[in-house]
DNA sequence: CATATTAACTAACATTTGTTAGTTTTGAAA
DNA sequence: TTTCAAAACTAACAAATGTTAGTTAATATG
């Protein structure tokens, strides 16, 4: 009564429980008999929330999507240096990542799942999301910040670097997170070479 | 008859026919039937060559890392800088997952599809792999040649951002196989940052 | 208390799954 | 041509899957 946590619906909770599923086992190997027995219903009550598997899938892909689209757009809006843009955005994908609720590693590596049209929205957002990342990079590069470099390589090389966290970090809380943070940001900007 | 071309095993075939489409759907949403399909043959005759689905995941897995393992044990007994031996063991990585034959991806997203004792056997290679290399890595670091960092951070980072050209590559042959490897070596020793 | 809605339950369905059994075809060696 | 093993086939299995139908319990509202 005194927290003013938010009651959480049952569908979003199936939805977490499911994403947790989705990591550890994979979204086909996972059964919805999994998601019942986990969520303490029997696989047949779920229907009462959810529309099917798949949606589940869908809801996950979307929001965590639009997450980074949001925030995507805020950042894009300031007039800060390019550079700094892009720091800015590898953070965004650290904490993502590595905070870790199971949504980033559901989105980055489910989304496959996804039957028509949903898949070849969700495909369609992340275009949209890579190019105009591309695009600071581009700024970058022109304005003499960045190296010249294919800002396509490197946008993929950038953000897969990333994606390690969502895996491990729930595994070796013995990191700290800041300096886990630093580190991989510091390493994309300068590299492991002492110059 | 001129070309001595070792004639492939059914059973290479089916596996590499399987990995195809293990890092097309993924190995829980792959049947036999969708193999068997693949290969021009019915499911029950998949079994006069291999004894179950997951022994084909098995020897993907363990081929692969069999390859790594090789490999890194050349390059650990050369005398070469540590430097240098981690160039070497990255260009390993960029063309083994460039060169994309789906084996590298398999591998790595597909792993925890084993059943015991294959898994724990993997993971234990894996683990094997992994302390090597931060060895070098520490060498480095001690003899001055890297930046002061978590290893085990640096690592993952490396290892990981190169895991895009698995899944990108072969969607993506506009690139030069050449650039792509220096772009990303290049990104990895000296960061995207001008200096 | 009465009632209406929400959400749980049991039972079952039609498919799909990996795999086995038993039989026929293929193709090389004799 | 006969023989024999390798490898294909058809048929079927038991188990597991996502989902629906129909019903009962729980909860909030009047």
């Amino acid at each position: 009564m005194a927290k003013t946590e938010a009651k959480k619906s049952k569908k979003q909770i199936i939805i977490e429980e499911a994403a947790t599923l989705f990591r550890e086992k994979g979204y086909s190997a996972t059964t919805m008999r999994d998601i019942a027995a986990k969520v303490g219903v029997e696989a047949a009550s779920l229907y009462n929330h959810i529309t099917s598997k798949e949606q589940i899938l869908s809801k996950i892909c979307f929001s965590l999507a639009e997450t980074y689209t949001t925030k995507m757009n805020i950042i894009i809006s300031t007039d800060d240096s390019s550079i700094n843009k892009i720091k800015d955005l590898l953070f965004l994908h650290v904490e993502i990542n590595a905070m870790s609720s199971p949504l980033a590693s559901v989105m980055n590596d489910e989304w496959r799942h996804l039957t028509e049209p949903e898949r070849s929205e969700f495909l369609e957002k992340r275009r949209t999301y890579e190019n105009h990342f591309i695009t600071i990079i581009e700024q970058g590069i022109s304005d003499g910040t960045l190296v010249d470099m294919d800002p396509k390589i490197a946008l993929y090389t950038m953000l897969s670097s990333i994606r390690w966290l969502q895996h491990w970090y729930h595994a070796n809380r013995d990191m700290e997170v800041e300096s886990v943070k630093n580190t991989i940001i510091g390493l994309l900007m300068n590299g492991i070479q002492k110059s």
